[in-house]
DNA sequence: TCGACCCATAAGTCATGCTTGGGTCCATGA
DNA sequence: TCATGGACCCAAGCATGACTTATGGGTCGA
């Protein structure tokens, strides 16, 4: 239910000119007010008419040494400092979020990420903007891009195989790091090649990273046999090192944890994993935003 | 102290944009708020640039299917809904005061005044307007000048003897009505003219009434003794009915109250009382003041 | 592929807003 | 007493700013 205006052709009064009139309430006089507005009096004083003939009645009475106020002058000056203090916060809290000094994002980054590039990044950035605040969820590529999508988060950290992650939609893309993906297998294996493993038991990641592993060995002839299936890259080599299967792992996850039981072996037809930063496009002009990608680049260069 | 500026250079925000973008932001699309400003897409789109410039820091994201808020976005919104608040409440006020539907006027005036005329005319305002409030403080016609004079009131109701009183300074005059002084003595009394009283006893009133009578007396070639003094003409009918002295009192004081043991003779030599309103130039243009002075004004033309 | 919707940009025109240069009224001081 | 200065208003000129039209890019859905 809408109230009806009790004016239907009430201008609205401009705010610049109420304003304007907060000045010369402070001021005690049009002159005054034009000297600290750095405009000339006639200006101040055509305004000022205006905002009178758009209120309807006076708001100052003019005398021979300067104003006095109205009873509706004395009501709008409160009303006046109430707008004017609500700019000045506001240009405030602006100015703060412009200069990064403040702020708050919302990160969704693939589980593995989250162990070393994320840490890094996060940590230098505490360092450098103690007040930025970044929100972290942990989500795989479909799900944090939708999060993106949906505006529950800022920026999500993604990764594809052999080029951007798909489903992007309208959001921009930007590459932070490519990597190998390794063929891992136990220590008693002596096969080198993908082609080589048609009767492995293989243990696999996360749903996409099945699709991808699948896609590969598809490709170099065969379909493997998919036994068991977990994300922690700790967990896969130790199954692996104990011989229950061999697996594919991304050069970061390697780097990270290395289990001395297995073998890392190069395999180009398994492609590479192109890991980067999915958002809205202009996200990344948003200072807060904008320095965490800066800090996740400064962290993925030195991977 | 004053607190320096955070950034110097800041051009502070335009409230119009403000009010602009918040515009924006309710429609969720730069065409809605055009829609709903009656303006085109480019010009809401202008001021969304500008106010982004300004503030350094995006706003909104434009996306295909219209916009999203940023951090920065959410937060002025608010600041943005605070001011459009404050001044639609600020109008609202403002035409309650232009429409005299509300008001406050403080009223003073002189004593008699306020026996029959005030009470009129208050009475026939409230009838009309119930909302309009007068404030009412009796005072001799210097103290009710110097009131308005330091803002303390609104409207004197003053008087003066042969014109307007004086000390006016810059405040303006506006005449009610204009009435006879008239010779009040008792019973007894053969006299009939001024100049055969050079060895009564007189009861003089306020302070400037007994100096317009002892002016009036010289002027006939004596000068009065005045034994006694009061404001209530009730009280000076009723001394000068027991034979305690004359007196001088203005026609409406005699119809207010006429005692039966006084004699009433016209003298033009005690001249004119003028009755009128002394106020700041253009307070009666303030609707509840221009209400207040037309009541007066009827009440004094049947007096 | 087309049309509908979103937005940005460029250029033109018109209105607004500020300035300049008058003028009046009051107060103050020589 | 008159002159000065400070307050305000009014009228006119002019430049800035704001809104318009026109155009182009982009995405989504039919």
């Amino acid at each position: 239910m809408t109230t009806a205006d009790p004016a239907p052709d009430a201008p609205g009064l401009d705010p610049r000119r109420v304003l304007v009139f907060r000045e010369v309430a402070r001021a005690g006089s049009l002159s005054g007010a034009a000297r600290t507005l750095g405009w000339t009096q006639p200006a101040v004083s055509q305004h000022l008419a205006r905002l009178e003939r758009d209120a309807g009645t006076a708001l100052v009475l003019r005398g021979p040494a300067g104003v006095t106020l109205t009873e509706a002058g004395r009501g709008l000056l409160a009303r006046a400092d109430a707008v004017a203090a609500e700019l000045r916060a506001a240009a405030g809290e602006l100015a703060a979020l412009a200069e990064a000094r403040t702020g708050t994002v919302r990160l969704v980054a693939f589980p593995s990420a989250a162990a070393t590039l994320v840490p890094d990044a996060l940590a230098a950035l505490h360092a450098e903007r103690p007040e930025v605040r970044v929100g972290l969820e942990e989500a795989e590529p479909p799900e944090a891009v939708a999060q993106v999508l949906a505006d529950d988060a800022d920026l999500a950290l993604v990764f594809g195989y052999d080029g951007p992650p798909d489903g992007l939609g309208p959001l921009a893309f930007t590459a932070l790091y490519d990597e190998p993906v390794r063929l891992v297998v136990g220590p008693g294996a002596g096969a080198v090649r993908l082609a080589d493993l048609a009767d492995a038991d293989w243990v696999g990641g996360c749903p996409r990273c099945r699709g991808h592993l699948v896609a590969c060995c598809e490709a170099a002839g065969f379909t493997p046999r998919v036994q068991h299936s977990t994300d922690d890259y700790v967990v896969v080599q130790n199954l692996v090192a104990r011989g229950v299967g061999v697996t594919v792992l991304p050069e970061t996850a390697l780097r990270a944890y290395r289990h001395d039981g297995v073998r890392v072996l190069e395999e180009p037809a398994l492609g590479r994993r192109r890991v980067g930063l999915a958002y809205r496009p202009g996200a990344e002009t948003v200072p807060a935003t904008a320095a965490l990608v800066a800090h996740l680049r400064r962290a993925a260069s030195t991977i």
